[in-house]
DNA sequence: AGATGCTATGTAAACCTTTACATAGATGAT
DNA sequence: ATCATCTATGTAAAGGTTTACATAGCATCT
């Protein structure tokens, strides 16, 4: 029963008493044999334990049935609710799903490269906004993918993501409704597309409000904590200043409550500040932060999804999915003080 | 070059002009080949692009390259960096992982064991302090395995974690030398050892620094924020309060933070309060939360080299490696207060 | 009764490797 | 010159599955 060695598709045939044929038949296309059959074939499958063994399976059928997810930073602290969804959604159609990073390491790209080409893998998740793969990636034979949170650069690739031309919006127009005028934007247009996308829900909003471009102030970041503490400095070397700080993502906007907080000001009294992503340590700061949340676990369920239906059919059935981001209200912001609205 | 279908070890002997035996010698035991021989076959291995196909090579060799990490969550604020240590080792080692959760249902582990006799995975990473295979565990063919942060309870598992205790005492001592005296365990004796063992440091360091059994407050939570903020409630309709919490975990922590916030206390003015793991948020509490570090990272890289050593060897070279936690002293313990010293 | 078609099952090849065993050629010892 | 060794390579089997093709039994139709 719990024998040193695992049960072969053999030893089931044999106590079946039919061909090993027959026993693979039972199991995937079980209307093809007949009753008697099926049912001699499932309790051979009972007395043994048999499993199907996956790498025989995968040599001879040419596929795995393992979905790599490539990430930059396993680390980002919206990586792991994504991989909720996707683990879930992939195991209950009988997939497993592999991690890598790439660190932004071009080398480390060859490697799954090179990995995907020895067929372990049946699919492909991205994460980043661009395929990994270097020089190579041209001409290399890459299996089904999809992106995750933005399209991917160079390569015609489906993805689902939120839309974040409209969350951005929620967020100016909430702080437009609170009554800012001076709204700073602090971005990164360099890292992601995503955050490109938020910046023209920006000036969407900024638009709408008729706020015009003397009111408006951009500041280039990399989406980092960090990013936001400097953006703070700069703006105090200016000769003027927002009143609210509306962040391309969570991490920034930490920062920057960490550069004004380190000033002595008072969030929201003194500045409002908003932040995107609604990573767990939002509501954790003090104020806790108004930002914008995505759906990653969902997210991470309809990609994979997406990503098994390529598998089965092929051809996509759509080529973005975007989910909708929802404004999640917190301490963060507050009607403009006076001294500063009426600099 | 670029073809549609991959390679094969035929295609690389053609063009070498060799057999196949030749090439596959050539790649795993090049001494056993002529130099002159060697040369030719990785020149018609750059032309082809070979790769070796991995489950052809598993299925023969009766192993993979997989390696499966099981945990109960993959949410775990503590998750993350452990993954990223995991598979940096693993991957130098031309190893892939493989994750999965079980979310604590039965279910889904059975499905984690079938994987396994499947032979999808050479070894195993645990998580969890358990075996997660319900009754089917003790007649489970497991391949090689190791535990992380705590011993696996019903299997004789090699692991690797931190030292506990020492940490646990590393906070009480500091809680001490601030001259406290009255400190408040907040615990979990339910969910994972690691707990218990946390508050055998706890022990110690009130015993050592002689402080009385009935100066001592051990209250039961369940490691989450909320079980925090309970036991806050819980202290303040008991007649005696403590001067300081000492929380088995981060989460506790940050539960008991809020629970002391909600109530207008001032930390550490009022309470001093100490957590353990240093999870990202940590940092960015107010005040900032002093904590015992885990070097996560580090552990998951051990745990993958002694999971390596185990499949080569057969042979465990120690059954358990513990690494030396620290204390991050941040800001929210401080002497007691007055007020509340005399009491 | 013979032809036809359908259903249920079996036989054997193929997927791509690794490796035990065989072989051939070269070297060295007697 | 014969034999033994050694080195470099080739041949073929094995690993567990899926599936095209063959076959056998049976029912149906003319």
């Amino acid at each position: 029963m719990s024998n040193s060695t695992p049960a072969t598709i053999e030893d089931v045939a044999r106590i079946a008493e039919v061909s090993i044929a027959t026993v693979s038949r039972a199991i995937h296309m079980p209307e093809k044999v007949a009753n008697s059959t099926r049912l001699k074939v499932s309790q051979a499958i009972a007395i043994t334990g048999y499993t199907t063994n996956a790498m025989a399976r995968s040599l001879r059928l040419g596929r795995s049935n393992m979905i790599l997810v490539v990430a930059p930073d396993i680390g980002d602290p919206n990586f792991s609710s994504i991989l909720v969804g996707l683990e879930n959604e992939a195991r209950s159609h009988g997939y497993g799903i592999l991690i890598g990073h790439t660190q932004n390491d071009a080398q480390r790209g060859l490697e799954y490269l090179k990995f995907l080409n020895s067929n372990q893998a049946a699919g492909l998740i991205l994460f980043t906004g661009i395929l990994p793969f270097g020089h190579q990636t041209m001409t290399a034979r890459l299996p089904p993918s999809v992106g995750v949170f933005e399209p991917v650069f160079n390569g015609g690739i489906p993805y689902v993501g939120v839309d974040d031309i409209e969350g951005a919006r929620k967020a100016v127009d909430l702080l437009l409704a609170e009554g800012h005028r001076k709204i700073a934007f602090i971005g990164d247009s360099r890292t992601r597309l995503a955050y490109t996308r938020r910046r023209m829900g920006y000036e969407a909003g900024m638009d709408a409000a008729g706020v015009g471009a003397d009111l408006r102030i951009v500041l280039e970041g990399d989406g980092t904590i960090e990013s936001g503490r400097l953006a703070v400095e700069q703006l105090f070397m200016r000769d003027t200043l927002p009143t609210a700080f509306m962040c391309v993502n969570d991490q920034t906007a930490i920062g920057v409550m960490i550069g004004l907080g380190a000033r002595g000001y008072d969030i929201p009294r003194d500045f409002s500040v908003t932040g995107f992503d609604d990573v767990p340590q939002a509501a954790f700061m003090s104020p806790a932060l108004t930002t914008i949340r995505q759906p990653r676990t969902l997210i991470g369920k309809h990609a994979m999804a997406l990503l098994l239906e390529l598998l089965s059919d092929g051809q996509p059935a759509e080529t973005e999915i975007l989910l909708r981001p929802d404004l999640v209200v917190r301490n963060s912001v507050s009607a403009p003080s006076r001294e500063w609205a009426t600099r």
